[in-house]
DNA sequence: CATTCGTGAAGACGAAT
DNA sequence: ATTCGATTTCACGAATG
């Protein structure tokens, strides 16, 4: 194993037999110690992410013996034979073979919807127990694995929209938001309802924001929701519209467009819910 | 000139029936 | 399955700087 490279080499021959293709760059930001808190996690020693849990025998590709021996020819070959059999036995079951395919599409999902791994774990978990209820007939493998991942990244309090999802996923938006209704009705998933903070530090760094404009807009949510100002309102808007307001106050040089650019959201609608905003916070003094 | 603002019609969505 | 109400979006023109 050749740490600094992050490869598996052999080491008689020196080929590369698997070059790591895990990110192991930052997953996520923490701005301040409370969010620090909400994101960071301590690994878990077993994996939902393998379709077998990571706990199946898995014989080592080396022709060494426990102790580091090289193996006789004999040995050799019943090796082989004894890998292509486990082999067989991994993915015997068609359960089996669809759980495989459908964390690998979760992965590739998360990936590039840049989204930490324990996302990608919960998501495996919940596709996982779609499969047992049955849920599945009639279904698509794609549109569920994407349901899960949708729901995964909620529940763990970096939501994605919809959008941003259907973009990375090869099932239509309107059947996504069909199957995650389902998944999460069927399954009796606790999903609240997406928090507008959650998508501001995204936002604000996308726009190259200053901190101070970040904490602006969180001021400015956590007033709304006092008031209750928002109800039925999209998330994303009132996210988006708060980050706008606050480039204002701070006074940084963005327009509505930047904004709608980077959040998927009309002008019109930031223009609405930053008016909302704004009378919210002259109700309430200032902190 | 770019950006922002307000409007009304049209589409999308969820809830209720 | 359909209807209804609220919200969002689109397209436009006007105002602001």
């Amino acid at each position: 194993m050749d740490d600094e490279h992050g490869e598996t080499v052999c080491e008689d021959c020196g080929l590369v037999v698997e070059s790591d293709e895990i990110d192991r760059g930052p997953e996520w930001r923490a701005f301040d110690s409370s969010e620090k808190d909400e994101k960071s996690r301590v690994g878990a020693p077993t994996t939902n992410m393998m379709h077998d849990k990571g706990l199946s025998t898995n014989i080592d590709w080396r022709d060494k013996d426990a102790y580091g021996n090289s193996l006789s020819g004999k040995q050799r070959q019943k090796m082989q034979r004894l890998r292509k059999w486990n082999e067989r036995f991994r993915t015997r079951d068609s359960k089996e073979r669809n759980l495989k395919q459908a964390l690998g599409e979760i992965d590739r999902m998360a990936s590039a919807l840049g989204l930490p791994e324990n996302v990608r774990e919960t998501a495996s978990v919940i596709y996982r127990r779609a499969l047992d209820e049955d849920l599945l007939p009639g279904r698509s493998i794609e549109g569920v694995s994407t349901a899960s991942v949708y729901a995964a990244a909620r529940q763990a309090g970096v939501p994605r929209s919809l959008d941003e999802i259907t973009d990375v996923s090869r099932v239509e938006k309107s059947e996504i938001a069909r199957t995650y209704r389902y998944v999460v009705r069927e399954l009796g998933l606790e999903v609240k309802p997406a928090d507008p903070e959650s998508y501001v530090p995204r936002f604000a760094s996308s726009l190259e924001l200053s901190d101070e404009a970040e904490h602006r807009a969180r001021q400015l949510l956590q007033n709304a929701k006092e008031q209750g100002v928002h109800s039925g309102k999209s998330p994303v808007g009132l996210a988006a519209a708060a980050v706008y307001a606050a480039a204002l106050l701070t006074n940084e040089k963005t327009t509505q467009a930047a904004v709608s650019e980077v959040a998927d959201i009309s002008e019109v609608t930031i223009r609405n819910r930053y008016h909302e905003l704004l009378e919210a916070e002259q109700d309430l003094p200032v902190a």
